[in-house]
DNA sequence: TATGATTAAATCGTACACGATTCAAATTAC
DNA sequence: GTAATTTGAATCGTGTACGATTTAATCATA
């Protein structure tokens, strides 16, 4: 009988490195651009919708303001992008795509397509780990406690 | 057609985001103990071999001296492991379980396995998941550039 | 309408995570 | 046998990530 306790028979291990083959994947390609790859997710989430708050960006993203608030300052000391505090309710801050954000998306993006597409995964493949990890989270996060 | 580049149909979102989930649902679990999610992943591999040294527990957990070095000796502060310079090397620092972490192994794996059950993954679901990871992973390793 | 509760960000403290550099010990090459 | 190289940890700087607290603005209500 296999030992589930084996670090090589952890689903939380194999889900932890491949998070971390990512980062390192990503990060290589968005470093000529002098983007860490968690900002380049906060860049596909303004590049869908611009002009969101910082807690509508958190919650597309899962991270609170203690990651976000330092996350997105660093970002608009690099141009990305530009916080905004809100006139009608000045607890609120929008975040908008700066010009660079909007200029370099076709280059980011397809760098990024190039690299994932240089590791020849099936798209069936592909969708299928999608649906998998997705039905993975909704029952990590609706489980019965 | 689908829009790839959406951040709810990348694939590396949702592993970032099942890795966070993971995150949690340990860090929860493990708390009591006073220890962190890679903390236990560091248990995990030493309660499978002890007595290694820092640069092959790093091989392990694909981890740097960067990460390693910090974190083994927080947790050489609280108790649950050694670090031991070798005599006939001294280049190297083998890493021993102390009687903390032998004995409280049973009362944390159990309560791991039992946050685990509480989700209700289905162990085919489980393995199938696992054994599409590590198909991902390789090929991202052996990408050709 | 004053006040108590709620909300949105910011801030703080701790802990990874990584690449780059440094340092000392061991190995090798000449 | 000394010099050059390699190796294993430690250190450093930057950047997430999170829970908890703080602060200021808004909302609810008596």
């Amino acid at each position: 009988m296999k030992d589930f306790m084996t670090l090589k028979n952890q689903l939380c291990f194999a889900v932890y490195e491949t998070a971390g083959e990512f980062n390192k994947l990503y990060s290589s390609v968005l470093q000529p651009f002098g983007l860490t790859y968690p900002q380049y997710l906060v860049l596909l989430a303004l590049w869908e919708q611009d002009g969101v708050t910082l807690k509508e960006l958190g919650a597309k993203l899962n991270l609170g303001t203690g990651t976000l608030t330092p996350m997105v300052s660093r970002m608009e000391a690099s141009d990305w992008v530009k916080k905004q505090r809100s006139k009608e309710d000045e607890r609120k801050v929008y975040i908008y795509l700066q010009e660079k954000a909007v200029k370099e998306r076709n280059a980011i993006t397809s760098k990024v397509v190039e690299a994932i597409q240089s590791c020849q995964i099936e798209l069936k493949e592909y969708e299928q780990l999608m649906q998998q990890l997705n039905a993975l989270q909704k029952k990590m996060r609706e489980r019965q406690v």
